[in-house]
DNA sequence: GCCAACGTTGGC
DNA sequence: GCCAACGTTGGC
């Protein structure tokens, strides 16, 4: 099993709406990168799910229920898209202060690769920021 | 094929 | 609001 982040801009799309959704297709993502990794992502995998510019935190956690399939807000394609579905809040959610003052979590490719917005989190980095967050899943 | 111009993302 | 990073586009 393996873990990832992703990026939404709560005006955009928030952790929130993402909660009442119950279940979201990850779309519009239009970054070669990013595209590899949604086709890396398998059914299971564990994801945080953070928010950019407003925010600027890990709010909570999700897993991947669908795997990658055509994008369908796209024309061509080779343009991907997954699904993901809610986890849990973190009860303190984990700033990007946060992760930078943390040598475990500063070389994660979310600050190594800021504008990624779909991006590889190892299972040490993973477990660290659920710790962190005061979360009680398996962290 | 190079590279300048431009647009977008996202932190500050 | 500004700017750095960086991907894309288009002229040559």
């Amino acid at each position: 099993m393996a873990f990832w982040l992703v990026k939404s801009e709560p005006d955009a799309y928030s952790w929130q709406t993402f909660v009442r959704d119950g279940r979201s297709a990850w779309t519009g993502i239009r970054n070669a990168q990013a595209r590899i990794n949604l086709n890396t992502m398998r059914l299971g995998d564990g994801v945080l799910f953070y928010h950019s510019q407003v925010g600027k935190e890990v709010v909570g956690t999700a897993t991947v229920v669908r795997e990658a399939y055509p994008d369908p807000t796209s024309e061509d394609p080779r343009w991907l898209a997954v699904d993901l579905a809610p986890g849990a809040p973190l009860p303190r959610p984990v700033t990007l202060t946060d992760i930078k003052a943390d040598p475990e979590l500063a070389e994660m490719t979310l600050i190594r690769h800021t504008r990624l917005s779909v991006s590889p989190v190892t299972d040490t980095q993973y477990r660290r920021v659920l710790q962190r967050g005061g979360s009680t899943e398996s962290g």
